[in-house]
DNA sequence: TTCATAATGCACTTCCGTTGCATAGGGCAT
DNA sequence: ATGCCCTATGCAACGGAAGTGCATTATGAA
């Protein structure tokens, strides 16, 4: 069977031709990804079809949505064995403001965070903004 | 002379009326305040001049801006002496998600980051979402 | 006063996220 | 194979927020 379908059916989510699809597109990325850009790239297939497609990834878990500043929101798929936990998988994303791509910084994780009395941490978002190792190398 | 004027004038704003009544309210509120939220104080003034008046803040560094992930651009005054600078000013924001404010956590700076090779840095932003302390004890 | 520059206000555009609703397709029971 | 149900898909439209162009008004200097 095919490696994409395992990847959707042991996350619950039905393998549908669009959807196959559109993970791949998020495998061969190596930055994260914004609804333009995977419109732009399946110009046959409607705009809400696959922000509907990246939602149902995020919310079964096999996709990070990703705000780097930019407004614009990001999606990158979740590295093996992630279950989006707090202090040992959420990683930085560099935002490089040459270029316009985000990527994730998966070996730098955010550090514990010691926050005052009576609040709780669901949630960790960390984004640098500069340039880019090969927009600094051009 | 004004104390609000002066902050102003020390970097290079021209203290108009609309300008003065903005760093006014910045300075009341202790949460990190969208564009909106001065525009429905202010419902008299224009949502363009508020719009630019913020803008100006930022771009003289008197303000800084916030993304607090929730798509809606934030500002809050900075602290006396801050400069923007990485590692010593910047600081932790934490978004409540029930009360829906975002609030500096200044006590929390960011620590140093260490990127990969050839990556400069501008800015950093780190955003932690979940429930802030009133909510907690309510 | 007169002129130049900057600030303000209004109208409008664009972009993105999101939702409602109608249609199409795939799986299951009969 | 047929009919049914549920889900996915596609189309249209909405709404909120950021941003821009331009005309008008205020400010400050000569």
């Amino acid at each position: 069977m095919d490696v994409l379908e395992k990847i959707l059916e042991q996350n619950n989510i039905k393998p549908t031709a669009m959807r196959l699809l559109v993970l791949q597109f998020l495998l061969n990325k190596k930055v994260a990804t914004s609804l333009t850009d995977v419109e732009n790239y399946f110009d046959k297939s409607d705009r809400t079809t696959l922000y509907r497609t990246l939602k149902t990834f995020v919310d079964k878990g096999i996709s990070h949505k990703i705000d780097d500043g930019t407004g614009i929101t990001k999606y990158a798929l979740c590295e093996d064995n992630c279950h989006c936990e707090i202090d040992t998988d959420l990683h930085l994303h560099f935002h490089c403001t040459k270029c316009n791509e985000t990527v994730c910084i998966t070996a730098y994780k955010i550090p514990p965070i010691h926050l005052p009395k009576d609040y709780t941490a669901e949630n960790v978002n960390l984004v640098v903004k500069g340039i880019c190792d090969k927009c600094n190398s051009k």
